[in-house]
DNA sequence: ACCTGAACACCGTTCAAGT
DNA sequence: ACCTGAACACCGTTCAAGT
């Protein structure tokens, strides 16, 4: 009887959360935030809207689980060889991270918004243990931990917030020929800045053009690893 | 005849874009983002939803023209008294941005949003202006102008969305006391976090808990001037 | 040129009802 | 316990019509 009962309330359980995030990923990478209603899903999944939020709540909720996921996942990957260095370790975070947008485009907006919105959510929790993990290793005082850390985390957010690739929103299609396109029309704007209000835009507007984004991101936290070696 | 069609011509513009963003501005500061419906800001400004429009564009294009709006006056306001140093010179645009946020909570969503979907539009280059014209006064070498500058910037632009402070979207009431609870509650969660797993942030929570944004923010800022110093 | 405001085509969320 | 889907209460945008 109490078998039968059990099995009986469970017969029409077909939808889980994991089905449903994956379904809405695969959205979201095919169109963009705003390819994300909650129709579109519910037609995907052949079901009805509520029951989408009896199993995820509000479409924001969706969201933020969806880049909590994709977030944890990368912080989780590249466990890194053996001896790797804690720069080595560092650089690995920074770069599971970049890549993870790079792959969903719509993350990047979605992870700042959840960064914005609960600073010391998971995510951010999450980044803070993995890069706080290897500056002890880095020769950084334990009552400094945490200000070297920040620093790091810091300048990682404000990279990847910069560099999160052109048309973030739109459709994920074109990308490589866009930027090209991009940085062409973007420069042409700058030089139409009046110089004498703009000398430093014009002083590097070449090299802007010119440079790699992972390149510069690499050399970015370089220079805070070097600043750090003054906390020792 | 000219004088006089040229006059009833502009008979009826009682409405100009400075008077929509002042008004707009108003409501997000009062509500948060959710509080700036279209329809809100023509009840305000007595008028219909075609002359919003027919003046600012989309709603989009509108919270992009006050979020421009802000940051710019951030960034030309604090022109510092004469001999100041370049150092400072740079964390006076750095706080006058923080500043600016923390009087406009729902800018810190909106700064981030329109960096990440146009990482090279007016606010973001205006900042590299500011603070990269100081970088050559820094000792750093032409060449490396850009490199120093966006690692600035982007520590700046990290440091400010993960400060952006509790209750981005809401009222924009309380925050103050807001502030204790939510360290409270958030480092009582970690603390419920596996320590296997987290050790670093059982590490760091008494000084996460004890520590000044403010503080924390020009501690950063140090720690990358001193690290561009190599670049010399 | 500037403004009106009704009409339109969407949204996300809720909830009584079914299994 | 899990799911359905119609109903609801909003949205932003457009556009013919007015001045």
């Amino acid at each position: 009887m109490t078998t039968r009962a059990r099995r009986t309330e469970r017969r029409n359980q077909v939808l889980s959360r994991e089905q449903i995030l994956e379904a809405a990923i695969a959205l979201l990478d095919a169109g963009g935030e705003r390819a994300l209603t909650v129709r579109a899903l519910s037609e995907r999944l052949s079901t009805g809207s509520g029951a989408i939020a009896y199993h995820v709540g509000k479409r924001d909720d969706l969201l933020d689980a969806a880049t909590e996921t994709l977030i944890m996942a990368a912080l989780k990957a590249k466990p890194a060889g053996a001896g790797t260095s804690p720069e080595d370790e560092i650089r690995g975070v920074a770069l599971a991270v970049f890549d993870a947008i790079d792959e969903h485009k719509w993350l990047a907006t979605r992870l700042m918004l959840q960064i914005v919105r609960n600073p010391m959510g998971p995510v951010t929790v999450g980044l803070f243990e993995r890069v706080g993990g290897q500056v002890g290793a880095l020769g950084v005082p334990e009552d400094r931990w945490f200000d070297a850390a920040s620093t790091l985390v810091h300048y990682i957010l404000g990279a990847i917030s910069q560099n999160a690739d052109i048309a973030g929103d739109a459709s994920g299609l074109d990308a490589d020929a866009d930027r090209e396109a991009f940085f062409g029309a973007a420069s042409a704007a700058w030089e139409e800045l009046p110089v004498a209000d703009y000398p430093f835009m014009h002083a590097v507007v070449g090299r802007i053009r010119e440079h790699d984004d992972r390149e510069q991101f690499l050399t970015g936290i370089a220079v805070v690893l070097d600043g750090l070696t003054r906390l020792r």
